[in-house]
DNA sequence: GAGCACTGC
């Protein structure tokens, strides 16, 4: 092996204590919940957290708000909540304690380990509720669940009334929900504040009716308590967390990670997937197999997919005294079964190499890693009204280098080698751009609207999104009939922000009433609720493409979506169906779910979900475009797709059923420039259906038509 | 001729 990538450095980042963090026992469903709490009472102790127990419960007795700072392997997660549950926060029956996590998983797996340290069965005092999952009940005092689910709380409870204290766990990843939500969270505690004050003065609740809360007659209000808030984050930016809550005091509790140590290339590297498949063989010839497995950061599924078969190639011409390599792909697409395998240890005599996104970054911990590769990029989605949605590689920052260098140090001390030089490392910014900065908002806006936040241009975002974005929100939700030409919110918009949407999909399913389509609405609408329907492997895209080729619909996407889905419940949701079909069953069961819910919600909301059109599906389409009617582009005579919004060249993604078909009029549930500007999920409709679902923008089309 | 990661009572 002539060529090699050279490295220097070799810092050590990341002190700390080495000691053995807490173990876990595997599952252990212990009849004796309080025997079992008495066991974990010494760990818990063990935890560098423990020591700063009195500090943080006077903070939070003292200060509204509370910003804690706690590195990883600190044990703030599943203490501080316990902290504020032993020292009275909450009151039995009346208030509770909210802990919000930006995943699904994390707020489940926090809780059960929690509620095994209270010794209390799961769903009682201590609990959690996710979508499509709810384990509490009325007497649950602590209380995890997604970021995403107390924004939704907020709609049919603005002021939070059941939570005394509501704790933000990874602040720090500033998620779009975790943005809202901290500016939501910041006029509540506001809120309710002015209302004690009022009612202490012996005013009528009304006084305060200027502000949003000020409407809501309730007489118990003088009753309400104080809002606690407590922001929790792993990295050092607390002083914007401070800023933003009127000087919060901010506590710092050390980690407890094992030394990893750096090392920079000499040269910038021209080709990071050479450079990365080199890097891991180095690793492997140069240190014993013994010493650990090696992660592998790179930017996406076409990244891994070649990364893979470099190293199959070089692997097979490694001498016969070195160990195997277990090459291992992870990323969000890739079927179950085939993610589980990054969890198996490795054989005998063989080491594995895990090729991963940004999931391991933050989302799954994988053991056994005591290397890290780390190529500096990773896909970033954007989105600029001018331009439209974007998904693109871009370098990372230097939190999440050092938060990928973490990965080689959660069971002993480890290497991390960046593919990149110190100097680079240094040109980097040091936080990501908040994702409200770059994302789409018109589902926020009305979110915020539905709260009762009328200025959404004046909201208190700790981070503004860029103004212009904004407007484009609130024009598109004036043009979807959700807000008025006053901007304030219509019935329609009110109804429609009571599903968990895009509002362009809410119009749809608004629009299926009166098309008496809501049953096929309404699964089309869950069907795009998901990334991946199929699973198409680079090895076998061929034979992907012929099964998928069984459900095409002439018309395009949706309706394909839509055979696939009754074909899918013909087959009785069958593993092997779904394997034959290269079909992905995790997803396909997420469907399910999403329409059970809409389903459920659109019961509630008068229209009935049963009502189906039968064979003729043409309603159907038309439905979608009256919230599609921006997504919409003509057939040129040069036989390419001009948007009819942006006058841009959209492409249809080869994934599409209408790839390389030629239809009058196409709508889209998505452009995303990547290397073009590509269409996803498109359907074939009748230039003069656009125009009738959005008169005012496109009536044009229905005069020129022949 | 090709898709980062998440979330929603």
């Amino acid at each position: 092996m002539a060529r090699k990538v050279e490295f220097r450095g070799g810092a050590q980042e990341g002190e700390g204590a080495h000691g053995g963090g807490a173990k876990r026992r595997g599952k252990g469903a212990a009849v004796d919940h309080r025997a079992r709490a008495r066991e974990l009472r010494a760990q818990r102790e063990q935890l560098p957290v423990f020591g700063a127990r009195g500090a943080i419960v006077r903070e939070v007795r003292r200060h509204a708000t509370v910003v804690i700072v706690g590195e990883t392997g600190s044990g703030k997660t599943t203490q501080i909540p316990q902290y504020l549950l032993e020292s009275g926060f909450s009151r039995y029956g009346e208030t509770a304690i909210a802990v919000t996590q930006p995943r699904r998983v994390a707020a489940t797996s926090v809780a059960k380990r929690v509620a095994e340290e209270v010794g209390t069965a799961l769903g009682a005092r201590v609990g959690y509720t996710i979508r499509f999952e709810d384990c509490s009940c009325d007497k649950t005092q602590l209380r995890f669940c997604t970021d995403g689910l107390l924004l939704r709380e907020i709609l049919s409870d603005p002021l939070l009334r059941r939570y005394s204290v509501v704790v933000l766990d990874e602040a720090h990843e500033r998620t779009l929900r975790t943005d809202i939500l901290l500016g939501m969270l910041r006029d509540i505690q506001r809120g309710r504040r002015r209302r004690r004050q009022l009612a202490a003065q012996g005013q009528p609740q009304g006084a305060g009716a200027h502000t949003r809360f000020g409407d809501d007659a309730d007489g118990a209000a003088a009753g309400i308590g104080e809002l606690k808030i407590i922001v929790m984050s792993a990295t050092l930016d607390a002083d914007r967390f401070s800023a933003y809550f009127d000087d919060a005091p901010v506590l710092y509790v050390a980690g407890r990670q094992f030394p990893v140590t750096t090392y920079y290339t000499v040269a910038p590297q021209a080709d990071y997937l050479d450079a990365a498949h080199l890097t891991v063989l180095q690793i492997h010839t140069e240190t014993p197999s013994t010493s650990g497995d090696i992660l592998v950061f790179l930017a996406g599924q076409e990244d891994i997919e070649n990364v893979e078969r470099l190293l199959a190639e070089a692997a097979a011409h490694l001498p016969r005294a070195v160990p195997r390599l277990l090459v291992c792909p992870i990323f969000a697409a890739l079927p179950q079964a085939q993610q589980a395998l990054v969890f198996e240890p490795a054989p005998e005599f063989t080491r594995k190499v895990v090729l991963a996104t940004n999931i391991a970054e933050t989302s799954l911990t994988i053991p056994g890693i005591r290397h890290v590769v780390d190529s500096g990029v990773h896909k970033v989605r954007g989105f600029d009204p001018r331009i439209g949605e974007s998904l693109l590689v871009e370098p990372i920052s230097r939190s999440s280098a050092r938060q990928r260098a973490g990965r080689a140090g959660r069971e002993a001390a480890g290497f991390c080698y960046r593919l990149y030089t110190e100097a680079d490392f240094a040109q980097l910014p040091e936080d990501a751009v908040p994702e409200i900065r770059r994302c789409q908002l018109t589902m926020v806006v009305l979110q915020l609207k539905a709260a009762g936040v009328d200025d959404v241009l004046g909201f208190g975002f700790m981070d503004a999104p860029p103004k212009r974005a904004l407007k484009h929100a609130l024009l598109e939700l004036y043009a979807l009939e959700a807000l008025d030409d006053r901007g304030a919110l219509t019935a329609l918009g009110r109804w429609m922000a009571e599903f968990p949407l895009d509002p362009s999909y809410s119009k749809a399913i608004y629009a299926s009433r009166a098309a008496g389509c809501t049953r096929e609405v309404v699964d089309i609408v869950a069907l795009l609720s998901v990334d991946s329907l199929f699973y198409v492997p680079a090895d076998k895209r061929d034979e992907s493409n012929q099964a998928q080729a069984a459900f095409r619909s002439r018309d395009g996407d949706h309706l394909t979506y839509l055979s696939l889905l009754r074909a899918y419940q013909a087959a009785g949701g069958d593993k092997d169906w779904c394997h034959e079909h290269f079909v992905n069953r995790c997803a396909m069961r997420h469907v399910l779910d999403v329409r059970q819910q809409l389903t459920r919600l659109c019961a509630r909301l008068a229209i009935d979900p049963a009502q189906s059109c039968g064979a003729d599906l043409d309603p159907v389409l038309r439905c979608f475009l009256s919230g599609f009617f921006h997504n919409c582009a003509l057939l040129q005579p040069d036989g390419s797709y001009r948007s009819l919004n942006g006058s841009q060249t959209v492409h249809v993604h080869p994934g599409s059923a209408l790839f390389g078909k030629k239809t009058p009029a196409i709508f889209y549930d998505q452009l995303v420039f990547t290397s073009r500007l590509h269409a996803r999920a498109v359907s074939a409709v009748d230039p003069l259906w656009i125009a009738q679902a959005s008169p005012k923008l496109y009536g044009r089309l229905a005069s020129a038509a022949p």
